[in-house]
DNA sequence: CGGCGTCCTAAGGGAAGGGTTATCTCGATC
DNA sequence: GATCGAGATAACCCTTCCCTTAGGACGCCG
């Protein structure tokens, strides 16, 4: 029984599914779920099953869990306490979405180390789902994104999310029927807000193009190839370069709310404690609607880097 | 960071010494140390280090000893969980004195696992230091032996220990000294009973004999080869046979008292609160006085088996 | 009934854990 | 200052972890 398989075994109970936990882990599914299988035989239990749609845990799995989760957590509390003694600087890991560590989340994270100083801080990526797992399991300190249930959640910045194509594009009478979607990873989760959208107006998958990151998106709409979603303020630039249309449509643009959520306040890390007091100044606003107001992302390095946690 | 670093880290620290926490390991000395070492380079502090007698916490260690006896703790419970889900044995982790373990102890829990059904036994040898820090740790469930600090002690039963040697052993006027003492491991202990009794006569270290265990120490003291303590219940058929005849001497036969150890009644694991209620029974008490009343320790091997835990 | 998604198992290899014996270092002690 | 005891380290070996790729079992759905 090592504090690897417990790890795994929380975030498979809480994910309900070994894929996702072998995905928010940055691993393979088979090392999940061998890790699962040696510690279903330590304990001789299955533990936790398929059953239908998703896993249920056994009676015994059940209270597994329960303990499996403190340990977790006693471990990162013990890895806190020595950094914290010997006065080492903290460690703040950081989980958004792909859309917002593009550029919103580094230009936050930039200005709150400059500022706060004597913190680490470390991004990462993950889907809404696996945001609140990581987030409840503390294998990170603090979720920049869409509201997450059963944690703290705190609403930081209202900002838009418009469609933007060519600017000689033309609606016809269908709305966007027929039109391609150009859309970042973050789309493939169903949970943001980018994915609801897709949801909401029903887009088919076929219709639907990913690409690696929102600047591609962008140039493809601007190409031509169809709609992009895009953070309003954002993509203002190229807009008013002509580069980029906004586009009308049903229900757009639509008014969003970003949040930071973490545990409750006594379970919270301190630099997570910092870091939400931080984004209420006027420094973090500024940070996140002028984001190029920052550097390049290679100054980054040092203090910010993007992660997924093994 | 594995648990088994972190179990060593809180039973050196407990124990105060490398060695210690080895012999009550039972594993080599450098082992315990390397374990250690492990941990201190994965937290980068050394945790605990030398401070002429004994060993001292630093801050960081300090914290970390808490943390990780808690994660020791939570290791038991999911075992146990698991096994009390899925109507499996209980176990039961008892240590106690090489002395009783020979006769008393195994006679006990034949009695008890004869009555109370369901549980499964394991016995372990310690000295009086060790068996504090084992229950303390939950790396045994519960103590039969002298009074240990810091947990529930309850008196058991009463007993004599006396001094046998050859019948025709005659004491001259200095009293014992220049006889040799016949002890069993126990007496290396010097906070067991028979421990104490050799300081409290001041015996020098070469007058003291080490036999693997009492039985050895009486045939030799039949032999006349010196003195044994022994429990007055026990060596009594000897006595009566005429192989073994009590010495008098200061102080001597001396009246001690038997306690049953464990956890205070919520952190106390369910097998130890029934043999708690066991021994205070009838039964219990004419196993303990008459242990030959039983079986071979052959017979003991399914339900009861002796060893130090890894 | 044939895909398909999901989980499990097999096989192989690199890294780390954890054990031993032998040796070194260092402070206490006589 | 030589000795001794206790902890640390070295060298070595074996086992376990843990990752990968490849392939099998099984339920679900068109």
């Amino acid at each position: 029984m090592t504090l690897a398989q417990l790890k795994v075994f929380v975030l498979v109970s809480r994910l309900g599914s070994v894929r996702a936990a072998a995905a928010a882990l940055g691993v393979s599914e088979p090392a999940v779920s061998q890790a699962l299988a040696a510690l279903r035989q330590h304990l001789d239990d299955p533990l936790i099953a398929r059953s239908g749609a998703g896993m249920e845990l056994t009676p015994a799995g059940r209270r597994v869990v329960s303990i499996a989760s403190q340990m977790v957590n006693l471990a990162v509390d013990a890895e806190a306490a020595v950094r914290q003694s010997n006065g080492a600087a903290e460690l703040l890991r950081v989980v958004t979405t792909s859309t917002l560590a593009q550029a919103i989340v580094p230009a936050l994270l930039q200005a709150f180390t400059a500022r706060a100083g004597g913190i680490e801080v470390s991004l990462g990526v993950a889907t809404t789902d696996e945001m609140a797992a990581l987030v409840e399991e503390r294998l990170a300190d603090i979720a920049v994104g869409p509201r997450l249930p059963g944690v703290e959640a705190e609403a930081v910045m209202r900002y838009r999310l418009t469609l933007v194509g060519h600017p000689a594009l033309r609606i016809n009478g269908g709305g966007l029927s027929g039109l391609r979607w150009l859309v970042d990873p973050t789309g493939t989760d169903p949970k943001s807000d980018v994915g609801a959208l897709l949801t909401k107006h029903r887009v088919p998958e076929s219709q639907i193009m990913v690409f690696a990151n929102e600047k591609a998106a962008w140039s493809a709409a601007a190409a031509g190839d169809g709609v992009a979603p895009a953070i309003d303020h954002m993509v203002a630039a190229e807009v008013d370069r002509g580069a980029l249309a906004r586009v009308g449509a049903p229900d757009m643009p639509v008014d969003l709310l970003l949040y930071v959520c973490s545990l409750e306040s006594q379970r919270r890390s301190n630099g997570a404690d910092k870091l939400r007091r931080f984004v209420r100044t006027p420094d973090a606003m500024q940070a996140m609607y002028r984001p190029d107001s920052g550097v390049p992302v290679s100054k980054f390095r040092p203090p910010v880097y993007v992660t997924l946690w093994s």
